[in-house]
DNA sequence: TCACAATGAGACCGAACGGTCGGTTTTCGA
DNA sequence: TCGAAAACCGACCGTTCGGTCTCATTGTGA
């Protein structure tokens, strides 16, 4: 390997620029929905210079996919920074409720996006749609666990259980926000959510015993 | 009009098998992710047929999305008999998680899956899925304003924000489990709303004064 | 029974699909 | 500065797309 240049300059910020144009053009359309002519159109590259960086439409949606994922990542931790504890969580449930006028990426949730379309016709896309739906399930759940280790929330909470049950609520919300243009799903969902982790929180009081419900 | 015959049985027939084998081709393949050969091999009927009885794949996909929803109303309104109030809420949400075995349409929840897609591409199969969602938060909506007309739940709960947040979590635990191919998500997302909904009984001591949290 | 309308088959259409490739331009290290 | 390599373009490929049309067959009311 020693000093191999892996990739040169010029072809390299091409393909970013690929990506970044493609990516909502797939998360709007669908993989399907997405013809090579609009990716053309979208990325002002020709189709040549397009499959010059790609072996293929598929090759461009999973990398394109992969970006979006990217975007997301670094979003939900920009968010948390400062924030310890439940804190975390609670960040992360709002913020997902106010990207509204700025969304991270054009087209509401790549993940759910794709796995609705991908679960029965694309196993590539699907699997990695699944890759990252379990990078997010960890992640809410390490901040469970982190929560949980410092004596914030009762020890019967499963911190994967709860992860899972908050995507639910929030991806079905989403989808509602998104048919009716109306983000008061996602409010309410917010909300809800807001309020149920609020109610894990042990009293500074209670050490021992079961408290809520 | 008189003693016109709006449509004649033979043709009728076909017409509704088309529907009937098309709308499991467009729930897992969604709307641009089925092709017309596709739907022939499907239907068993060839394209002239299938265009004898449908103007478009647009109409076809329509009406077949209408057909899904036909069969989802039915089948919900058949786990409802002999119950009333929270009762019947309560059957829909368990049976949500238990349709696995026999869907009622192979590929998932096709208000979602049409919701995804079609929110930013297809404006007439959009209305579609909007005015099937409505209709379901209007059942919702309607058992639990009963509910609360019975004496059974508080005045506080307003009956069509709970609906949309059940629609939320079932159908994004849905997403989860047709994701991941494991009913946990949605068996996960079923107890959650069981016990939500149980939690909201008032206890036939109660008559005034605001009882769980 | 019979004539005609309804039905379904399948060859056919132009357009658009995803993908290829030779040639030109651009880039950049030597 | 220059030449090889990288990057890009766009015409072109075979295939499949959604949709049309003609014609043989079938169903059916009178």
């Amino acid at each position: 390997m020693s000093t191999t240049t892996p990739r040169l300059r010029k072809g390299e910020a091409t393909r970013r620029l690929i990506l970044e144009r493609a990516a909502p053009v797939f998360n709007q359309r669908g993989y399907a929905g997405a013809s090579m002519s609009e990716l053309v159109e979208a990325t002002g590259i020709e189709k040549g210079g397009i499959y010059n960086h790609f072996g293929s439409k598929e090759d461009l949606a999973v990398e394109a996919f992969d970006y979006s994922i990217s975007l997301i990542v670094d979003g939900y931790a920009a968010v948390q920074e400062g924030k310890v504890g439940l804190d975390r969580l609670q960040a992360i449930i709002e913020i997902f409720g106010n990207w509204s006028g700025h969304p991270l990426v054009a087209g509401g949730c790549p993940i759910m996006n794709t796995a609705i379309e991908a679960d029965d016709t694309n196993p590539a896309l699907a699997a990695r749609a699944r890759a990252a739906m379990d990078s997010w399930h960890r992640l809410i759940g390490s901040i469970l666990k982190d929560a949980k280790a410092r004596g914030e929330v009762d020890g019967d909470v499963d911190p994967y259980e709860l992860a899972t049950l908050v995507t639910s609520t929030l991806e079905g919300s989403l989808m509602l926000t998104r048919l009716f243009d109306d983000p008061a799903y996602k409010h309410r969902a917010v909300a809800s959510l807001l309020e149920h982790v609020e109610s894990l929180r042990k009293s500074p009081r209670q050490r021992k015993g079961r408290a809520n419900r």
